[in-house]
DNA sequence: TATGAATGAGTTTTCATTCAT
DNA sequence: GATGAATGAAAACTCATTCAT
């Protein structure tokens, strides 16, 4: 009769899909666990929805399929990437150096505080591979990533920090590179080297 | 009756081996090109021993179980690192900059002839985390790659080519650090940076 | 307090009982073009639902299972057979081998505009077979359409139009199993043969 | 070594093959039983291979996927109408008419003997509104049978003994029709007629 | 040695049905 | 009345592994 939604409805409405949103969340939450526990190889969606403390078929209410998990399961891991630890201040009243000092270190913090963040985005990585669908995702991570960098390098070169004859773009890709070679090597060789060591060359490449 | 081998017995036994051997190598190739094309989420033992031209009984006649199949694709990997494409001549005769620059051309050039091979490094080293059986020849890889640049730094250093207050073993884990940094990176960001920016900073971190 | 139910509870209980009619009307009417363009065996509770655009619990507010909706079914079915299109007038005015011919051709002309009718009138016949509660329903129409047949042949041979050695019940049995072989046949061989030759034979067996 | 097949190596494919052939025709044959039993509808792999004896995962070692049962059914139904019960003799001595009679009389004792291959035909013909691939079986099905009676009319009308102005192919379609429709009608109104009395107006329908 | 056949134990997905709101 | 959420049971299909030959 009347469907015009009432403020009732809206209030309804509103708690259905914040419930939906938990659920999914939830749903989501778990495969991203899972995935960092057993990788891609060992997930199963029945771990994920037991996991979610939920029945197999719940999930398949709210995800079409499993291969439907894996963009919010991305969308998860860009978000939390996205919410540093609050460290390592890098307020604007430190100096360029200090930022790219505190994002090493907050990164290095990061791995620390939660591994899984690394091993899924890893897992990730390689599966873009094969699944096209995930590129554009982690490109714009890595592309976030490096126009921060790019910044505060273009800034250091201004306040003629830097030296002069460095190419913002190319020195941020470095930087990048520098990190995930970091992390990666970690993996097989975690008694190699000191992070701080590696922050000594960055900043011997960006000095005068 | 008579329990020592003749020599007509060794033949036979060489010729069967000989065979168990390229059977069980074809298998593992099998295994290997699977893995670099689908990776480990979608290794398929039938797939592998249609691959290899064989039943899949025959796979388990020599391989007990999947599980099976790993370590031999991890020596076949170790296998084809250690045997480079004969190019960029890291000869006595040249400097050890020369042989570092040679060693990372090197790289490149099979990164680009046997991408492969990096696909399934990273398939393994993801693997290592959960499966420890893997680490011991993944760090003998990096061991090996790792003792060969600290060498050529040594005598970079004691012939007062490269800096003096370097540490060959900080050196050489660095140098690693930064080629798989790019391999990883070249994933998901193909077009960010030349190979050859690197090998410039290299330089700049090895000279005086 | 007062159980006779005032004229009020009567409107209401009437707007109620109407509301639920429609409902009912529209989920059967779904069910029922589900089951011609599916059949039985892809006919989903869920796609019922939403093509009658309620909610699959809706569905089950007005129809305890599934299987409860086929009796509705069967139902809109011979009230769909029960009121033909307004063709091919067969009014007292015509001889009873007009009214033959006409029923001949307002049969023919339904399987033109609502083919459908014919193929959900086959799933049910075939359902059948296994489930006799459709057999009373089926049998109601094939005597309803029988004795239609009876009278006009006993009306032709009456007024000697018609041979007199036909038994009407016999003529009246032949003449639908003549219906149901050319519609079932045209299923597999739609080329085969014209429906006005058909007639011709009717003709033939009919007149003297 | 030897890569020519010997005579054991063909005796034992022989034998191999039999073996999956006889597999392959007691599942299609479980199913056809369970296509005829519950229909379309209620085909479930599992009760197919239970009744062939074997595991559901055998099932699928021969068939791709439930579908892929389907072309093998309708060969199966194909090959069990080609095979009729040896009976009424259509020998080269009786007359066309009695051949036509022969061939309403062999299908009627098919009928009683072997109901199910009529339930599983109407089930396919019902399944081929669907999905076109049936309709070529089918419709070879259909025309092998016009074939047969087409041939048998032109030589009753050759032989002067059925009417000259018979068309052999409408007349064949006619038939089939007749016996599409009684045995269709029999399932809703299995006590309305008489298959004999069908024949008489057979009869008379070919007849001068 | 090699293989076709077979299978147990899973894996994802489906679906009719229920229930709290 | 109506619905979103949830689920048990079962569906089709998969896969590593075994076994007789």
């Amino acid at each position: 009769m009347n469907e015009t939604p009432t403020r009732q409805d809206e209030q309804r409405d509103g708690r259905r899909s914040a419930h939906r949103d938990e659920r999914c969340r939830s749903l989501l939450l778990a495969a991203y666990q899972l995935i960092a526990e057993k990788g891609f190889e060992h997930l199963r969606t029945r771990d994920v929805a037991s996991r979610a403390g939920v029945n197999i078929a719940t999930l398949h209410y709210y995800f079409a399929s499993k291969e439907d998990l894996i963009p919010g399961v991305v969308d998860h891991l860009l978000h939390e990437f996205s919410t540093p630890p609050a460290a390592h201040s890098e307020s604007d009243t430190t100096t360029p150096l200090d930022q790219v000092r505190a994002m090493f270190l907050t990164t290095h913090d990061r791995f620390q505080a939660k591994p899984e963040l690394f091993t899924v985005l890893s897992e990730l990585v390689l599966r873009s591979l094969r699944d096209t669908s995930l590129r554009p995702a982690l490109q714009r991570l890595d592309e976030g990533w490096h126009l921060y960098l790019q910044r505060i390098i273009a800034d250091g070169i201004h306040q003629r920090l830097f030296r002069g004859d460095l190419d913002p773009e190319d020195m941020a890709t470095k930087l990048i590179i520098l990190i995930k070679g970091f992390f990666f090597h970690q993996i097989t060789s975690p008694d190699g080297i000191d992070f701080h060591q590696i922050l000594n060359d960055v900043e011997s490449l960006l000095l005068p």
